[in-house]
DNA sequence: CATTGAACAATACATTTGTACCCCCTGCCA
DNA sequence: TGGCAGGGGGTACAAATGTATTGTTCAATG
């Protein structure tokens, strides 16, 4: 299915393999021997053994030896949230064709940094910085405002108000919240008016 | 760690949850309740039982009775390759401050569809629909460009020249590529020139 | 034709593992 | 003062589970 790096795998071992990526991606837990075993429509253990042997000698999974359900896939999709980035595209002229796999996007670095929060966006004054109304926005929370680089996208708790995403500018003993759309005006407050919850890390827009 | 709208813990209960989203983050699977015993300097898997037993009924956890290994974390980042929603934010006026979790950013589902590809955004023709230079964006595989609604977001292959990203419409015989940028003119092409690839699922974007 | 490797069946066995009891102690509260 | 819930220790047991062993069949290969 998706092209992969390892050895190549018979029929058997395929079907073993796509069945546990199927079944390890909807309950979120490897699967016993036995249960193995059922899917394939086998009487005995032993024919699982031999193809889980196989794929972890071609590379594809690995497991905890002794111990039940630990068997993780190697360098899928569902194991490590990669998705093959095939190369790029124009948004402008027209570039090569792609035909291999030039790099893998990898989610999981900052999907499991702990503590990351997300927001949803709403409304419009982003757009500048092709930040949507509806687009979800991860933040990673901020201890100390004091060592933001300026203009870095925060989501700021203004004393009173609610909260906003802006770019972030400090001005003296004042802080402004500058929006990246020429409709909407500047904020500027007080620092003490203003606690900056997070800067944004990543945005994630689902069409 | 990250607020959670279930029932809150005591500080034996807490101290096994933040240890189990450490462990299934790092293992990417569930230990076994003597590990657990261990891990919490227990002697006995009698306490761990009863701190399961205790999440389970407060909603932050759950496993499938009389299977090994098969503890599954709610609505956590480790365990599902969520983020928590923590609320709406205004990218305009201000909005209300959020408190609790409102819903889980929930990658997964698009992530482990089967055949999705990712491509690098190279240019600034999509930008009026706020997909910017460097952005990374999934598609979906296209097998029957006939049924693709019009203005669909795709990548297309046109003959002789490359891959580029563009919204796709069809008028009769032709197709027009449809940049989303006044800067550049739109391109029509006679249908069999044309081979759409894939169609927009997701954009992300990494800071 | 003989050999080899993958696949499958059937069975056996030692651990691992979840779960159920039993007991005790402590803090809290009516 | 008694009751109760949470936390912990100890033990037992059946089931789940990984793993090994012994054959058989079949296709590919030299």
């Amino acid at each position: 299915m998706a092209a992969n790096s390892q050895e190549s795998l018979t029929s058997a071992q395929q079907e073993l393999y796509d069945w546990l990526a199927d079944y390890i991606g909807t309950h979120r837990h490897s699967p016993s021997i036995r249960q193995m075993m059922q899917a394939m429509g086998l009487r005995s253990p032993a024919p699982v053994q031999s193809r889980l042997r196989h794929l972890q000698q071609k590379g594809w999974i690995t497991w905890q030896e002794g111990q039940a359900r630990t068997l993780q896939l190697l360098g899928d999709v569902a194991a490590s949230v990669g998705i093959p980035v095939l190369g790029a595209v124009a948004a402008g002229g027209l570039v090569d064709t792609f035909d291999d796999v030039q790099d893998h996007l990898d989610l999981a670095p900052v999907l499991e940094t702990r503590g990351l929060f997300a927001l949803t966006v709403n409304g419009d004054s982003m757009v500048d910085a092709h930040i949507a109304d509806g687009d979800v926005v991860l933040m990673e929370p901020v201890t100390d405002p004091q060592r933001l680089r300026d203009g870095t996208v925060v989501s700021a708790l203004v004393a009173g108000s609610g909260t906003t995403l802006k770019h972030f500018h400090r001005q003296g003993p004042t802080v402004v919240l500058e929006a990246a759309n020429p409709a909407y005006s500047p904020i500027e407050l007080p620092a003490d008016q203003v606690q900056v919850q997070g800067k944004l890390v990543a945005v994630w827009r689902q069409v």
